[in-house]
DNA sequence: TATTCGTGGAC
DNA sequence: TGTCCAAGAAT
């Protein structure tokens, strides 16, 4: 809507930014994309061929830094638990976690948990279709609104994810480090410039399904693209090149000893801080462990350390320790060293709720991180069959 | 190029 | 085995 206001001129500001939205702008972007999209693009995923915003939004906070294919089944589990955002909202967040289990990022899954119940208590249960209101909410960033808003109201705001860098960097040979705040800054000026007027789905669902199955990371299939005749990476020979690597550095090693308590079929399993690493989920108690000073050593087991940590629980049979479980994270590499313990007797637990005992044949359905998981039904989902507790 | 937060797939 | 990183957000 253009303003009756004349007297004043446009300040410096603006003229900037109206250049560069002169420069980025280029309605054949959109058009070409929009098109392949339609004849090349995905059309039967799970959470497409629907408006139902709850669906999209579920989708959308499952598909944060989490591929496709491992999406697939826990998007219809969940949705069979929690078919509506009212069914979600009023559920305990135990049982959110309790789904979350193995999809990682578990912050995703609280903010979820408390996004529907916001939704429900601020908008009647109606996701707004503004994606500054949605951006308002726990969970849900400027591009997952824009997501949001464009699947399930058409609304027309621009995502920026790892496909829309992938693609830009590409095909407008940008070389700057994606994750620079300039480089980031820029990319989201262009995002806005390139939206079309209409059509907003098929071009965002475009975006990401042209990063997804032809634009890839590795082994790009420049001959199907739609972009090639205009991708200046394709035409510089640079493909494999682009988008610029983060800069790497050393990732630290950190170690610690799980202490597996067995006693008559159940496991000790400890509740952790809702904050850091593992937040909210089910695990097994810690004890701080150390390596010898730099010589890849193996890691030390803390056994008075242990014996403080066992105290609380009964009368300990025996200890045995297992083999050493390695678990890369982005930032550093966990080693985990397990101790078997079995015990003679039991004590009570304190009732604050933080330790409780676990049917070892409960534990798929535990709330657990994958890795605590995996090393569980190892080492007891088998040695339950045998009695070695 | 701020750091933290998971997990699984590709290579 | 290691490395990279994927429909990012919160701090």
């Amino acid at each position: 809507m253009r303003s009756t206001r004349t007297s004043r001129p446009q300040p410096r500001k603006n003229t900037l930014q109206h250049t560069e939205l002169t420069t980025y702008a280029d309605p054949t972007f959109s058009a070409a994309l929009i098109a392949w999209q339609k004849q090349h693009g995905r059309h039967t995923l799970p959470w497409q061929n629907t408006r139902d915003a709850y669906r999209v939004w579920l989708s959308e906070i499952m598909l944060q830094q989490t591929q496709v294919a491992a999406v697939l089944a826990y998007y219809a589990r969940f949705l069979e638990r929690f078919p509506t955002v009212a069914d979600l909202a009023a559920a305990p967040v135990e049982d959110v976690m309790a789904q979350w289990s193995g999809l990682g990022y578990y912050t995703r899954a609280r903010n979820l948990h408390k996004c529907a119940q916001r939704v429900v208590a601020e908008y009647g249960g109606v996701f707004p279709a503004d994606p500054a209101l949605l951006a308002d909410l726990p969970g849900i960033g400027r591009s997952t609104a824009a997501a949001i808003t464009a699947f399930s109201y058409g609304t027309r705001a621009a995502i920026m994810d790892g496909n829309v860098k992938r693609v830009f960097a590409r095909v407008f040979g940008i070389d700057t480090f994606p994750g620079e705040r300039r480089t980031e800054e820029a990319m989201w000026r262009r995002a806005e410039a390139l939206l079309p007027e209409a059509d907003i789905e098929s071009y965002t669902q475009g975006l990401m399904d042209l990063g997804a199955t032809l634009c890839t990371r590795s082994s790009p299939d420049c001959p199907r693209c739609p972009m090639q005749s205009r991708c200046v990476a394709y035409a510089t020979g640079r493909v494999a090149e682009l988008p610029v690597r983060k800069p790497k550095k050393a990732t630290p090693e950190k170690h610690a000893t799980m202490l597996l308590v067995v006693h008559e079929g159940q496991v000790l399993l400890e509740q952790r801080p809702g904050a850091g690493i593992w937040g909210g989920l089910l695990s097994l108690p810690e004890v701080a462990g150390h390596v010898a000073a730099d010589d890849g050593a193996y890691p030390q087991v803390d056994e008075e350390g242990v014996g403080r940590a066992l105290l609380p629980f009964g009368v300990a049979e025996s200890r045995e320790r297992l083999n050493v479980v390695v678990h890369g994270f982005t930032h550093y590499r966990l080693q985990i060293v397990p101790l078997l313990v079995r015990l003679a007797q039991r004590a009570p637990l304190a009732a604050d709720g933080r330790y409780v005992w676990l049917e070892v044949g409960k534990i798929g359905e535990a709330a657990l991180p994958a890795p605590v998981k995996k090393l569980l039904v190892e080492l007891l989902g088998t040695a339950a069959q045998g009695r070695m507790f």
